[in-house]
DNA sequence: CGCCATCATGAAAGTGATATCCATTGACAT
DNA sequence: ATGTCAATGGATATCACTTTCATGATGGCG
C-alpha cells in the first residue's frame, strides 16, 4: 500500500518532468506513515527533530504535490488548519471528530450516501463530491 | 420571524448586560432581511453605502454576537470564508454548494439523521452537531 | 565525467481573513 | 446631569498559508 503510492507519486511526478529529492522522499515517507490527519504544521514538526534542514515551505510544497499527485487529500475540519488525509482507491468514507481530543475516526455508509444520491437528483443537483462530519465526543472523552 | 429573532437577541444582551447601540440595530435589521448565507465583507459592503460610519470591526463582532445569542451560525464553505446563517430554532438543514456559481441551496432529510446517528452510536460517539454538504452543480449550472 | 538548463529548496517577505488594541464615544442606572 | 463601563472604528497584530528570490540539486546530453 505504501509501496502502491510511492509508485503512484514517482509516476506522477515523471509524468510531469518533475525531479525526485531527498527532501520529497523524507516527506512522502514521513507522511505514508503516518496518523491519516495531519496538518502541514504536524508534519513539518514531526520531521524538524529528525530533519532540521527541511523548511515549511517544502512540507507545504509537497504536500500539494501529494494532492495533486492524487495520493493525498486536503481536508477541513473547523480548527483552521489544512488537514491532509491519506486517498486509497476508490475508497470514499466520512469522519467522526471529537470537539474534546480532536481525534479523527472514519466511517462508511452506503446508505446514506445513496440518500444523497436522491436528494441531489430531487433538486436537479449534480454531486462532484461530498463531505460530512459528525462533531462531538468520542468514545474516550465521553467518560 | 424577525420579530422573534430581534426579540432573542435582545433578551441574551439584557442577561448579559450588553448595550443596544444603534449599529447593532442596523446591523441585526440587514442581517436578517438578507440572503441566508452571507460572509462579513458581504454585510459590511452592503451597510457601507447607507451606512458609511460603520466599521468593519463592528459588523465582525456583532455577528459573533449573533452566533453566540443563537440566532446565527457560523459556517464554512471552502471560500476562505466565514459565512452566517440564520437559524431557525429546532431547524436543521444541510447544504448543496454549487462549485460554479457559488449558489447554495438547503434541504433536509429525516433518514440521513437518522443513519448518522446509528453510525455515531456504533462507535461509541455522542453527536452535538454535524455537517452534511454535497458540491457539485445546481440544476442552472448543468446547462 | 562535466555542462548546464531546469527544477527544487529554504529563509524571508507577502497575503487575506480574522482577531485584538486603544483612544474616544455613547448608553443607561442613579 | 454625571459617572461608569461597554461599544466603536481605525489601526495594528495574528495566523495560516502562499509566493518570491537567491542559491543549490538533479539529470539529460555530449
Amino acid at each position: 500500500m505504501k509501496r502502491a503510492k510511492k509508485k503512484a507519486f514517482a509516476e506522477f511526478m515523471s509524468q510531469r518532468g518533475l525531479k525526485s529529492t531527498k527532501q520529497r522522499d523524507i516527506i512522502l515517507d514521513s507522511f505514508l506513515s503516518s496518523d491519516r490527519h495531519l496538518s502541514i504544521e504536524e508534519l513539518y514538526l514531526k520531521l524538524r527533530s529528525k530533519h532540521p534542514n527541511i523548511g515549511y515551505a517544502t512540507v507545504y510544497r509537497t504536500l500539494k504535490l501529494f494532492a495533486e499527485a492524487g495520493i493525498a487529500r486536503e481536508m477541513q475540519f473547523g480548527d483552521g488548519q489544512t488537514r491532509y488525509e491519506h486517498v486509497s482507491e476508490g475508497e470514499h468514507h466520512d469522519h467522526l471528530v471529537c470537539t474534546r481530543c480532536g481525534h479523527i475516526e472514519e466511517f462508511e455508509n452506503e446508505a446514506i450516501e445513496k440518500l444523497q444520491d436522491e436528494v441531489a437528483e430531487s433538486h436537479g443537483f449534480l454531486i462532484e463530491r461530498h463531505r460530512l462530519e459528525l462533531y462531538g465526543l468520542c468514545a474516550t472523552c465521553r467518560k
